[in-house]
DNA sequence: ATGGCGGCTCGCAGCCGA
């Protein structure tokens, strides 16, 4: 199976691209974050006229995540149960018996921010339910908006990112924690190119330039990864008119025997 | 990268993203 995550920054305007996406690639599953739009807008129709189904958790104007899926999933669940949050920013389901787990990871701002504060908890949050899901569902998947560059390859410039937001060694730490809990980095299980990012700032052509940072990520549990054959960032979208900031990966994983 | 763009909103300026 194909499984994919994209931040398309407002789906309402990216509704096209992420449609072309679909029909060109064909993922089983795509995770979707910042859809920033309520789910009664939620372009239900559309997406299911190119057959697929969806899940979505949105609110107005910010975050909002979604799992695009051609088969039915199962055991929905939104938010991280039992932490108390209004932003809508994680939404799991089950897919032919792997745990789907769909999040945009707060921004943070910037270190010396309240927003940096929330980011961190949050993330302690989402780590001791991860920690509980995984032993619910040993076939696990992570994908989404990690607001986090995990090392300085991630990173065109890592001297001038050094100790800020989505650099910092405690956003690090965090990921390192994530790792720990018995997941991989499917990017890194590859040979990749030098440079490989996932967002790039919209200012100062900063695409055209390569000044990206790799923060989109496809971990897996232990269970997963010796099926996986290949996880990639297909930046092409990113090429287009009106694109999002960020480009999608996709990672394929073979069916269990 | 002091900002520069582009999304959003009881819009016409300010907030937020990363």
């Amino acid at each position: 199976m194909k499984i994919a995550t994209w931040n398309v920054n407002s789906l309402k305007v990216r509704l096209p691209h992420v449609l072309d996406w679909l029909s060109q690639h064909q993922p089983d599953a795509l995770c979707l974050q910042e859809l920033k739009l309520e789910d009664r807008n939620f372009p239900l129709a559309e997406i299911e006229a190119a057959g697929y189904h969806a899940a979505y958790s949105g609110q107005k104007a910010y975050n909002g995540v979604a799992i695009l899926s051609k088969g039915t999933v199962l055991d929905v669940c939104a938010g991280i149960p039992g932490y108390e949050d209004e932003q809508k920013r994680v939404l799991a389901a089950t897919l032919d018996g792997v745990r789907i787990v769909c999040v945009y990871i707060p921004n943070g701002q910037s270190v010396d921010s309240d927003k940096y504060q929330y980011k961190l908890q949050w993330l302690d949050a989402l780590i001791s339910w991860l920690k509980d899901e995984l032993t619910r569902y040993p076939r696990l998947a992570l994908l989404g908006d990690y607001n986090i560059a995990p090392e300085d390859r991630d990173v065109h410039d890592p001297k001038a990112w050094e100790g800020s937001v989505l650099c910092s060694v405690p956003e690090r730490e965090a990921f390192h924690k994530l790792l720990q809990l018995g997941l991989k980095d499917s990017f890194r299980l590859f040979p990749q190119d030098e440079g490989a990012f996932t967002w790039w700032d919209y200012r100062m052509h900063a695409f055209r330039r390569k000044l990206g940072l790799r923060i989109d990520h496809i971990l897996l549990s232990d269970k997963l990864v010796p099926d996986c054959g290949s996880c990639r960032v297909d930046i092409e979208p990113r090429k287009l008119e009106r694109p999002s900031d960020h480009a999608p990966v996709i990672a394929e994983i073979s069916r269990a025997a």
